[in-house]
DNA sequence: AGAAAACATAAGCCGATACTTATGAGTCGC
DNA sequence: GCGACTCATAAGTATCGGCTTATGTTTTCT
């Protein structure tokens, strides 16, 4: 299942911190792997999961992969989330503020 | 840390089944457990896990215990989502009519 | 061609975790 | 008080998941 592939995706601290990372700007996979404490083959069985997930797309740039954010993951969250609009509370208006700023 | 219990606690199916369920109107335990496939001490080992991640609140009622969706446990997910709105694609504009329909 | 670099895959280890049965702790009705 | 009921906790087990080292694959550079 899609949801089930995001929310296991994201309940590991070390995949999170990659996604986070990468949400900042697109990079290789090395790049990726500096500051964090793993191996370089966690940081790639980490991206494969980010794949799957579609929370993260990957594109071979010669001998380097390049991977970035993928909307379609991040939408399909929202999507979920949109599901339980009826108990954001009062203060979440902040996101809505956050919404309208995105308005043409 | 807060995130991280989130998301550890709708990664597992049976979670989600259950947060979902309750999501449509609280209910007690056992009503909870009625349709899933498993045992009510696991139930019980399910609602703890999403009462410390603050998806859900309860409320002792004699020798029930009412369970029901806690907002602070979905307004942390909408607050960790709006990090990565600029990754939300175009389509996603359904959420903001969505979030205008909330409007006074 | 050959070495080096970037990344993926394989295999194994170990701790986390979701489940079970058994039992305990409160609460209600007779 | 006592049995029935609701729910939580304890303890044990088996699978899952993230990590490691070792190795494979592809590309680049000389």
């Amino acid at each position: 299942m899609v949801e089930n592939d995001i929310f296991r995706a994201l309940a590991d601290p070390t995949r999170r911190l990659i996604f986070e990372k990468l949400a900042s700007g697109g990079m290789n996979a090395s790049a990726l792997g500096e500051g964090i404490g793993v191996s370089q083959p966690a940081i790639s069985q980490h991206l494969g999961v980010l794949r799957d997930a579609r929370l993260v797309r990957e594109e071979r740039r010669g001998r380097f992969v390049h991977y970035e954010v993928d909307p379609d993951g991040v939408a399909l969250i929202a999507g979920w989330l949109a599901k339980y609009r009826a108990y954001w509370p009062a203060r979440m208006d902040a996101l809505r503020g956050v919404l309208k700023e995105m308005d043409p």
